[in-house]
DNA sequence: GTCGACAAAAGTGTATACAGATTTGCCGTG
DNA sequence: CACGGCAAATCTGTATACACTTTTGTCGAC
């Protein structure tokens, strides 16, 4: 794929954050800093930039002297990310449930929609993606970028876990379950929200099975 | 300052956070790469890393072909980060009634006698660090590195805002609402451990001042 | 006297070069 | 045959060089 126009450190990023989520690249393959810009044909420089921003990302770690290696995280702190998410999130839902407005149901609901059409399809990333992007459209539609920000960063920070084990029925009920929230919401049940909330933060990390192993090694082959 | 032994980014990035926290760069101000490398004895590959960091820490903007410039967080963004705090801190409390032990009590207890001692100092960064730490070590004392971190990054993100405008009796206020935090904490009254952790925060965001302004700009002279 | 265009200066974005550390492969030894 | 050490190759860390963009300053036109 030596074919970018937006040759930008952006490109670079979101080419291997694809690639480490949709586990082309295994956790603890090593990423040499020369080999990934012969295949991107920029310099050394622009993937330097890359990796650092993918270790804040904690996608990769970086071992002073050593290089950089796909990160797999450990089960604890997946743990520990949906522990976040479910304090965060119930709050979230409560706070929301007092400033609903149609409008904001209505926007819900139609990423409800989105998401069951991608749940029907093939593309896992981009399934995934968009289940965890409804719960940053309720911190958008609530008006607070940096909750926003935040759990999209606690997602992401996992979705290489939950994009691995999460599988194509678990996603079907992630979907059903928004749509219940959803609802709740629309009714103004306050309580009966924040419980399916909780509920569904709970079943999707159930859901995940922390102990399978991937084939697949090969840098440039994982990347073409 | 041009005497570093640890000449790795990581000082670069401390000396940039402490003088632009303690607002010896004056929000706004440009962020030049070649007269920071100058200033530290370093070539701007080394700048460029940590003015990087210092932008996803949201201390910086960084914009495009045009250079860094010193954040000024709106005051929106600041009434966000505590919204957002007072949803997580306020569910962390509650974990925390419930998986209470003396040992942690104990920590908390010589944390908020470390405050106290500070209060009474002179040293207004230093102070306003250790009041932002308790929160950050009532999450490590339950064991949610996650939570920890994602807490301290909040804490930071405002610190600019907090340390300017906290005034001494502010600061000492907090010292003694933490020091009740802890005692209904210590006696497992989960329902007043909670208010109190909520009051608290809204004191802290109804303390500061949003509109002042300050002298000083020059870049060497201010990390001199 | 003000506004606009053009040229010089400064600054960022990227590539390349070089030094030091780490890993790898080989060979000799036990 | 396994182990240990030494040397070559590889790779990261940092500095430097160069192209292109933005800014600044000046000069001429209106």
């Amino acid at each position: 794929m030596p074919r970018m126009e937006p040759t930008t450190t952006r490109a670079i990023v979101d080419a291997l954050t694809k690639a480490i989520v949709e586990h082309r690249l295994q956790p603890g393959s090593k990423l040499a800093e020369q080999k990934l810009a012969d295949h991107f044909g920029v310099s050394r420089t622009l993937v330097r930039q890359a990796l650092f921003q993918l270790s804040q990302n904690r996608l990769i770690r970086l071992e002073p002297a050593r290089g950089a290696f796909v990160a797999a995280p450990a089960v604890d702190e997946a743990r520990q990310v949906f522990a976040v998410r479910r304090m965060l999130e119930a709050a979230m839902t409560r706070e929301f449930v007092r400033t609903v407005t149609p409008a904001k149901i209505k926007a819900l609901k139609e990423h409800v929609a989105l998401e069951k059409s991608a749940v029907a399809g093939e593309d896992v990333s981009g399934r995934t993606e968009l289940l965890g992007d409804f719960h940053v459209r309720m911190a958008e539609l609530m008006g607070n970028q940096v909750l926003a920000q935040m759990l999209g960063e606690l997602i992401s920070r996992c979705a290489l876990i939950t994009l691995m084990y999460q599988s194509s029925s678990a996603a079907e009920h992630s979907n059903d379950e928004h749509a219940d929230i959803v609802k709740a919401l629309a009714a103004k049940d306050e309580e009966r929200a924040v419980r399916l909330m909780t509920d569904h933060l709970l079943n999707v990390e159930a859901n995940l099975t922390f102990d399978r192993k991937v084939p697949t090694s090969d840098v440039s082959l994982a990347l073409s």
